[in-house]
This record gives C-alpha cells, sequence and structure tokens, in this order.
DNA sequence: GTAGGGTTAG
C-alpha cells in the first residue's frame, strides 16, 4: 500500500502493477531457488517472495511485499526496480528509484545498470544525462558494470562519441566493456572504428566471443564490406560459433546487406533448428534483395514447421506483399494481426497503411493509421508518403504539421516523403522551402534520394538551368541517380541541349548508363538528329545492347 | 553490465 502513495514527482507516476512480459513457470519455482543455509530467514523470505511474484505478473503482490519490508537492502531495491523495468514500466521504474536515492539505501552499480537500460529503451536522453551525473556522485564512474552500461545506452541513442567518452575514461576495460563499445560503434556505422578497437583488445589478449563478433557483423553494411564479413565468418566457424542462432541471423542480415543472398542461405540453412529470428532474417533477405516470392515460399516452409510469425515477421512480410502489389495476402496478414492482438503494435500498422495504399486503397491506409493507439515518427512517414503517391500534397503537409505539433523530430524519410509529394503534386515553392528546412532548422543533410526528388521538383517545373546547378554542385561523386533524375527532366521537356549537356558529364563521371543512352538516343531520334543516334547505337552494338536502344532503333 | 530478424523512403 504505502508504495503506492509514494510522492509523484515531476513527471513521475507512482508505480502500479503491471503484467510482465516474460513470466516463469510456477513449477520452476523451486528449482530455481537458491540453496539456503543461513541466517537472515526473514529477509531471504521476503527477497525470495518478492521474486517470485515479480516473475509470475504478480507485482502488486510484489509491491506489498516490498512495503511490508523493514530493512530494504539495495538487493530487494534492485529486483523491484528490475521487475518494473522490464515490464517497460518505466516512469513507475524511475519513480523507484528517486524513492531509493531519498532513502537510506544507496543505489549500486546494479542499480543503476538496470536504470540506465531503462534510460535507453525508453529514448531518453535528458533521464540519462541525469542518470549520468548520479553515477558520478555516487562514486561508480570507475565500476565496469557501470560503465559498460553508460556506454551502451549512450550507443543506443546514437551518441556514439559520449560513450567513447565513458570508455575511455576508464582505466582498466576488460571484455564487456571492449564488446559493448564495439556494439555501438557497429549499430552506428562506424565498422572501420569498431574493426580498430577490436584490433587494439585482440593486442591486450582478450579473446572475442559471441558478443563482439555480433557487434563487429552488425557495422558491415554495404558491398564493400563483404570480405571483412567473411574473415569474420570464418572466425565464427573456426570457433564453433555458427550453432548460436544469434550470430546466424547476424550472418544472415551481414551477408543480406552485403548483397550475398547466397551466403545468407547458405548460414541458414546450416542450422539443424533455425528458430523465428533466423527464419525472419532469410525472409527479410528475401524481400531485400527483390525476390519477393522467395520470401513467400520461405514463409510457407515456415508456417509448415509450425512456426507462427510475430509483429516484426508480419511487417516483413506486409512489405513483401505491398512490393508484389497483391492485396489478398496483405488482407489475411492483417486479419491474422487481429486474431493475435498484434495488429496495434507500431511496426504493424505501419507496414500496413504501406500495403493498403501501395495496392490502391489509401481510404483504408487512412483507417489504420487512425485507429493506431500510438504513433511514431515512422508511421506518420508511411501515412505522408501514401498522400505523396497519390499526389495530395497538401494533406501529406498537413501531416508534416502535425509531426510538429506533437513535438515528434522528422528524420530523413520525412523529407523523402514530402519531397516526393512536391515532386508529385508539382508544388515548387513548397518543395525549396522543405529542402531548406530540412538542413536550417532540422540538421539534415541532404541524401540521393533527396536530390532525386528535389531535382525532379526543379527540373520537371522547367527550371533545368537551377536542377543542372543543383547536381554539378555535388561534385565527381554524385550518384549517377541523380543525374538520372535531371535526364528525364530534359525528356519531358525535350531540352536536347541540356540532356548532352549531362550525357557528356556523366561520361566524365563514368557514370554512364544503358538506360541513360536509350533516353538520349530517343530524343535525338525526336528530333530528327539519325546520325547521332546512329553514333549511339554502334556505342550500345559495341557492348551488345542492340535490343535495350528503344524507340529511336526502331525508326532508324 | 554487452548480442539476433524490423515497418516508412516510387
Amino acid at each position: 500500500m504505502a508504495l503506492v502513495t509514494h510522492q509523484v514527482q515531476g513527471s513521475y507516476a507512482s508505480p502500479r502493477p503491471l503484467s510482465l512480459k516474460k513470466g516463469i513457470e510456477s513449477k520452476n519455482f523451486l528449482a530455481a531457488f537458491p540453496i539456503v543455509k543461513r541466517t537472515d530467514i526473514i529477509l531471504l523470505k521476503h527477497r525470495s517472495c518478492l521474486w517470485f511474484y515479480a516473475i509470475n505478473n504478480d507485482l502488486t503482490s510484489a509491491c506489498n511485499l516490498f512495503d511490508e519490508t523493514p530493512n530494504r537492502t539495495v538487493y530487494l531495491w534492485n529486483s523491484i526496480i528490475r521487475a518494473y523495468a522490464q515490464t517497460h514500466s518505466f516512469l513507475d521504474a524511475f519513480s523507484l528509484f528517486k524513492q531509493m536515492l531519498a532513502s537510506e539505501t544507496k543505489p549500486d552499480n546494479f542499480t543503476f545498470a538496470c536504470i540506465l537500460r531503462a534510460c535507453s529503451e525508453k529514448l531518453d536522453l535528458e533521464a540519462l544525462k541525469l542518470v549520468h551525473g548520479q553515477v558520478i556522485v555516487s562514486d561508480l564512474g570507475s565500476d565496469s558494470i557501470t560503465a559498460s552500461a553508460l556506454v551502451s545506452a549512450y550507443s543506443k541513442l546514437g551518441l556514439v562519441d559520449d560513450a567513447r567518452m565513458v570508455f575511455d575514461g576508464l582505466n582498466r576495460h576488460d571484455l564487456v566493456l571492449h564488446n559493448t563499445m564495439i556494439t555501438g560503434y557497429g549499430s552506428c556505422g562506424y565498422w572501420e572504428k569498431a574493426l580498430n578497437l577490436f584490433i587494439i583488445m585482440r593486442r591486450i589478449g582478450y579473446q572475442p566471443d559471441g558478443y563482439t563478433v555480433v557487434g563487429l557483423l552488425s557495422g558491415l553494411t554495404c558491398s564493400s564490406l563483404l570480405e571483412i564479413g567473411q574473415g569474420i565468418h570464418g572466425y565464427c566457424l573456426r570457433s564453433g560459433f555458427d550453432s548460436n542462432t544469434h550470430i546466424s541471423s547476424v550472418l544472415v542480415s551481414m551477408y543480406t546487406r552485403c548483397g550475398c543472398m547466397n551466403s545468407a542461405y547458405k548460414v541458414f540453412s546450416g542450422l539443424s533448428h533455425p528458430d523465428l529470428v533466423t527464419w525472419s532474417a532469410l525472409i527479410s533477405g528475401f524481400s531485400q534483395s527483390g525476390e519477393y516470392h522467395n520470401a513467400l515460399i520461405y514463409f510457407r516452409k515456415l508456417n509448415s514447421c509450425g512456426k507462427k510469425p510475430d509483429s516484426v515477421l508480419i511487417s516483413i512480410l506486409l512489405a513483401v506483399t505491398s512490393q508484389l502489389v497483391t492485396l489478398a495476402p496483405g488482407v489475411e496478414l492483417h486479419g491474422y494481426a487481429i486474431r493475435h492482438n498484434l495488429h496495434s503494435e507500431v511496426m504493424v500498422s505501419s507496414a500496413l497503411i504501406d500495403m493498403y495504399s501501395k495496392c490502391g486503397f489509401l481510404d483504408l491506409a487512412l483507417k489504420v493509421f487512425d485507429e493506431m493507439p500510438k504513433r511514431n515518427i515512422v508511421s506518420y512517414n508511411s501515412v505522408i508518403a501514401s498522400f505523396g503517391l497519390y499526389g495530395l500534397a497538401s494533406e501529406a503537409f498537413e501531416v508534416f504539421h502535425e509531426v510538429l505539433e506533437r513535438g515528434l523530430k522528422p528524420d530523413e524519410s520525412t523529407f523523402t516523403a514530402l519531397l516526393s509529394a512536391c515532386s508529385h503534386g508539382g508544388l515548387l515553392k513548397e518543395g525549396r522551402d522543405v529542402f531548406r528546412r530540412m538542413r536550417d532548422d532540422f540538421s539534415i543533410e541532404a541524401n540521393t534520394e533527396h536530390y532525386v526528388h528535389f531535382v525532379k521538383l526543379v527540373g520537371m517545373a522547367g527550371e533545368l538551368d537551377e536542377a543542372y546547378e543543383v547536381v554539378n554542385s555535388l561534385g565527381e561523386h554524385v550518384d549517377s541517380g541523380i543525374w538520372g533524375a535531371l535526364l528525364s527532366c530534359c525528356d519531358a521537356h525535350n531540352d536536347l541541349k541540356m540532356a548532352e549537356i549531362v550525357s557528356q558529364r556523366l561520361l566524365e563521371c563514368k557514370q554512364e548508363r544503358i538506360s541513360y543512352k536509350v533516353m538520349v538516343s530517343n530524343m535525338l531520334a525526336g528530333n530528327g538528329r539519325w546520325d547521332d543516334v546512329k553514333k549511339l547505337r554502334d556505342e550500345l552494338d559495341g557492348v551488345g545492347n542492340r535490343k535495350v536502344c528503344g524507340v529511336s532503333w526502331i525508326e532508324v
């Protein structure tokens, strides 16, 4: 009772009992008990019962027992805080932590580890900084358990430099700290830094374990890093890690990202008992490499093994069905999600919005969006993209304003969706404004997709010189897709002169593509420049691409 | 105290 009457301070509410996600069956209770040999039976009884209640979805009893315990040890505080944190009742966990700070019992390194994890899971940087301050006040800044929790928390919030500062502030680094820092680098995309730290770790004499290889593998995201991934895979085989499903899933995922589906499949088929995550990694791999039918085939195989999809796999499959523009399986998945109470999960709903809008049912997509109990930036992005897809740019902007009103932070995809909407809707002024605000107000640097949409927007509006200047300002290493966008604008406006300039630039950048040549060839033909068409035809002949030479080829 | 699959971006 007393626990519920604790003061509400700041935004932290009083703890309330909630069900635990992963309860342990009662029958395992006795087997899991430690052997009792010593004195403080009452305390031990409280401690054990509290633990028993906590793991059996009975936080009310756990709370009551906690309140009744006269001398609350650190262990007891940690147990109850952990119980709330594990059910994602973060406000309750924080509230208890504050009460603990005010009590006679001071938090130890395990309390901080638990509360720091809660900060990162809640993506609460403000709380993380406050707790970090408390760590220093408590003189636990050099403790390896607290430090690894800090490194992990900062990394999960994308603040890998802050994580490194914590790491560097320690005199001695154990294996877990190295692993945590390597994982931080890997998950933030700094594969080189991860490898450098790995090399240092090896020099010190640490033997890499499963956590180390997972951390390293997670940083390998493109085909140029395939060789490094293969090297790490070799190490896994030599170390006998290949039967570990965690590591296998990461290997499948790494090979997929590196564009090597054959190797991904080999890793998967080498497992005698792949679990749901490994199956999902494979199916996602097929989806990402455009093998949508294989994705569905392996989903059926998974079903025949008696395994049932969870919300992640449903989201993957919905993305597959939206790519295939096949409504029926998408609706079936929606039904399955409803029956298993997964339809309200943000990830599933966002994938449903995308699926319905791509299959031509914007109204159903909006219905899913309206009924979502919780939304995040991805769900907003999905609905902005949906409006854009249907040419409803002003509606897309309305949703964008709602994002800002709700205090959500727009990301790269938000601006891709908005610029795409402007491009489809021909909103030149608004598009220019968004492109500027993205950098000035939201500190997001334009990526290839942003430029493709922006160049198309400006170019299609007839401002070809401006569009050219935008692409030209990007220098030599500009993605050919951006030049391609400009070329299609030249085609739309039949500006052959500009198209030839663009072709020349593509040639200089060694980024010529057959499709671009075909486009220029068609434009030349349209303008009666048959000699130039023939020249292009000969070039294409030379590389065996005569068949792709489009309309102009037939007319020649 | 550290690890797996992830929905949006034509």
